[in-house]
DNA sequence: GCTGGACCCTCCCACCGAGGGAGGGTCCAG
DNA sequence: CTGGACCCTCCCTCGGTGGGAGGGTCCAGC
């Protein structure tokens, strides 16, 4: 840089495609610094060499990239900083992805199919079954109960034991609480790392879900909302059966059971 | 409801898959009240019909639906219902849409493709446009000129024109500045509806940007990155010419030539 | 030299939705 | 009557930006 000429904030704003305002949030946060500061005025003055990072950070807020990782980018020089925006190029495919599951759910919000999750007060039966347990948060539970099935199956080879799959959770989501994946085998002796796990007989709610395990939520309203229309209170972990799976058919014609134990019935004249 | 029993907060925010600090922040602001509060201690005291509203926030708190608008949805009962959250999956779709093109710009990015946008000096041709004008804000850009399109073409039905159609774009990307579209037309009459626009001769830096327009901020990084290196200064807004258009080629594919007129070459020795 | 206006400074507040924590009061079962 | 679970209010934090108040600085034109 042979002269490198000292412009003012604004100027520098103007070239850069940032406001003053970002300009002096990033010295603050030790983003970007003036290449000058003078001591008696404050004044910030930045040398033209700094509009190639400036501009990369123009480009880069742009397209929502937070600053944390920006800086990174910035400091790492080369190979390093395909890495650092591949990196955010991962997290933002994965917010789509998300993105499109709650699209897809809010469409049939929208759709005003209020005729969905029609729920029925059902008697279930006790049931055996022999299961496998995790522990999970609200946010993992699709993919702690899809490992559950997995690691289900893969210590169940082997023996028989009749569909469908049975998954128990709680009511309450909270991190750290605990969920079951199981199937009725016939035996009393549980394969090596299983366990067993007994569901009492009694009264349930029960509606019927068919589309994506993301929209499995629509289910729990419909459910919940006619519990507490009721009165009634549940005794025990919710369970789902799992009627027809990822492996046997398309996300939008999955099918699945949910019900949740209720105490008693009461007659709702 | 008969009896609708009182519940503390803590046991509703387990009935409804919310915190205590979530339904004591929906309570200030007013969209989900508690059926009582005591006045002597504060404690607020919710009825078991409210599970109902604070089970379809909870659900739609899930999808991120802003808390305005669920409480456009809680206040619309029947049909409105289905319209609010019509329009909250469109703002949906929106940003969906607004998100893929910023991981393609991403995956551009990280591509490491440094040799993308070889920035050259070119002298550009003095040139009389018979053009159209508009203002707009940086977030508009893209369907401002698209419309600036339309309405030059509209104009120009019958009157010759020679390819490519060109755009000039201030660089001070800021809210109400004026964008203009034009092509090379022989005659000096311009029709109804459009107005002149000269471009004065000189020297530029020019590259070439292949791919959707969404992703055009790269080219002009690497104008303005070499431009500052280069210690030169821009004379008036960038040019683009639409070398191959939406309407012959697609997305990826669009070429677009893109110039910025500078002061005066300098030897870079 | 002086003046006006463009520019710059710092500091505080607002947005959004939630979480964390301090410091203190309340409820109820043992 | 005591302990522990529960509840209260108030304030701070996150990210990134914008707005505005209140005041200092720079420079061109006279």
């Amino acid at each position: 840089m042979q002269e490198d000429e000292l412009l003012t904030i604004g100027r520098f704003a103007r070239l850069c495609r940032l406001s003053v305002k970002q300009l002096r949030h990033y010295d603050d946060v030790g983003l970007l610094r003036p290449e000058r500061v003078d001591r008696a005025t404050g004044y910030r003055y930045y040398a033209t060499g700094q509009a190639r990072d400036a501009l990369t950070v123009a480009l880069l807020r742009e397209i929502d990239v937070p600053l944390a990782v920006i800086a990174e980018t910035l400091a790492a020089r080369g190979t390093d900083r395909a890495l650092v925006l591949r990196a955010e190029r991962d997290r933002l495919a994965e917010r789509i992805a998300r993105d499109r599951e709650r699209l897809h759910l809010l469409d049939r919000l929208a759709a005003d199919r209020a005729g969905d999750h029609e729920v029925t007060t059902t008697h279930e039966p006790a049931l055996r079954l022999t299961a496998v347990r995790a522990g999970c948060g609200p946010a993992d539970l699709g993919a702690a109960t899809a490992a559950c099935v997995t690691r289900l199956l893969g210590a169940l080879a082997g023996t028989p034991w009749t569909p469908p799959i049975r998954g128990l959770f709680p009511l309450d989501l909270v991190e750290g609480m605990r969920i079951v994946v199981g199937v009725p085998t016939g035996t009393e002796d549980d394969p090596p790392g299983t366990e067993s796990s007994v569901l009492p007989e009694g009264p349930a709610l029960t509606t019927v879900h068919i589309g994506p395990y993301a929209q499995l939520p629509l289910a729990y309203h419909a459910l919940l909302g006619r519990m507490h229309a009721e009165g009634l209170r549940a005794t025990g972990p919710a369970r789902e059966e799992y009627l027809v799976t990822p492996h046997e058919a398309d996300p939008e014609d999955l099918t699945t059971r949910v019900s949740i134990p209720i105490e008693t019935e009461r007659a709702a004249a």
